[in-house]
DNA sequence: AAGTCGGGGAA
DNA sequence: TTCCCAGACTT
């Protein structure tokens, strides 16, 4: 929905930005596209992500995917495989699904309003505002970290952005505050602002265009603004890996369920409360599921592996064991558990504390 | 409204 | 360590 009588009570905002813009952006690949499956590709890709991390798996993925079509045909696998490393994997899922989407109700074409985008799985508030104003010129204002930050600081607004309420405030302001006649601009100058000189720490306030305007600098509260509650801390997971090794080959399994890594592959896992396990309890576990483990060749634990998550840590001991025989056919059925060789593990889409541990012993290398 | 979903980089 | 990053989905 087109706003057309905008009440802009801070003109000097979108003037600054606009004019502070074109004399500090970044060139960033998806900044030269019109394309609303490239665009909303970028948007996807960096949700929660910073643009120096997203930015190879941005070029990976439309060299891999140059078109919705060819996303939307793609195995969730190899999909997966691809997004390796950048986390938040239904971010992948979903944009499969979309694709899917878009190709068999949408004849190939992204819906071209904010409406109709922000019905898509995957796309958000955020996302479907990016997608309207950077590829159909729709005014709609985006709300992401940066904007919560620049905001805050510049019209003093002291709400917890933490709070889910916070946004209806920010929303209200932003949505007066974006040009009328340049909203992708805008929309893009704001982000970009918050990015690189109304940073989090140490704001370039020295050269900020709307220091004299500033709540926060003139009050003296850059530090404080905007205000955010801690997160509560989250809890610590052991994991006890036992990595099943015959010949040549490595079992995983595809992990399933709503737990974290959902459709990536793992080792056989038992999880506990506390760290301590012994190795041995692992065989005794497999065993009581009609393994044959003639010889127990079990290796001291490698050093644990520690993965910080934003939720959990996760502390991951890894055993190894060389097992005489092929798990048999009703193990792998009880436990999910499939026989790998190396090439066709390099194809699987792992956590990155199993591709570390993988590359580390060798039996990977990239 | 609160909980859950990753991983990396900066301070 | 802690915080934050072009957030969205589930309960």
């Amino acid at each position: 929905m087109i706003n057309t009588s905008p009440h802009q009570a801070h003109p000097f905002f979108a003037e600054a930005l606009l004019d502070w813009y074109p004399r500090h952006r970044r060139d960033l690949p998806w900044r030269h596209t019109q394309d609303p499956y490239a665009i909303w590709l970028s948007e996807i890709i960096l949700q929660q992500t910073r643009v120096q991390q997203g930015l190879p798996y941005y070029e990976r993925f439309l060299a891999a995917y140059p078109t919705v079509h060819d996303l939307a045909a793609a195995p969730e696998q190899e999909v997966l495989r691809l997004w390796q490393g950048l986390g938040y994997y239904s971010r992948a899922r979903n944009m499969r699904i979309t694709a899917q989407q878009v190709v068999n109700e949408y004849a190939g074409q992204f819906p071209g309003s904010y409406a109709g985008l922000v019905k898509l799985r995957g796309i958000g508030p955020y996302t479907a505002a990016a997608i309207a104003s950077f590829a159909f010129g729709e005014r709609v204002a985006v709300l992401d970290g940066n904007v919560y930050r620049v905001l805050a600081r510049v019209f003093g607004l002291t709400t917890d952005i933490a709070q889910p309420s916070a946004r209806k405030e920010f929303q209200h302001l932003a949505d007066q505050l974006i040009s009328v006649e340049e909203p992708a601009d805008y929309n893009q100058a704001i982000m970009e602002f918050g990015a690189i000189q109304c940073t989090p720490t140490n704001p370039d306030c020295l050269f900020c265009p709307v220091r004299e305007q500033c709540f926060a600098f003139q009050h003296g509260m850059v530090q404080q603004l905007p205000v955010k509650s801690k997160a509560k801390a989250g809890r610590t997971r052991y994991f006890h890996y036992l990595v099943l090794r015959y010949g040549g080959q490595v079992y995983l399994r595809k992990r399933t369920g709503k737990d974290i890594w959902h459709s990536l592959y793992d080792f056989y896992l038992t999880e506990t409360p506390e760290a301590a396990l012994p190795p041995q309890a692992l065989v005794t576990e497999l065993e009581a599921l009609g393994a044959q483990v003639a010889t127990n060749r079990v290796s001291e634990p490698a050093a644990a592996l520690r993965h910080a998550l934003s939720h959990q840590k996760v502390e991951a001991c890894f055993h190894e064991l060389w097992l005489d025989a092929p798990l048999a056919d009703d193990v792998l059925k009880q436990t999910g558990l499939e026989a790998y060789a190396a090439e066709q593990m390099d194809e699987l889409p792992k956590p990155v504390i199993i591709s570390n541990y993988l590359n580390k012993k060798g039996i990977l290398r990239n």
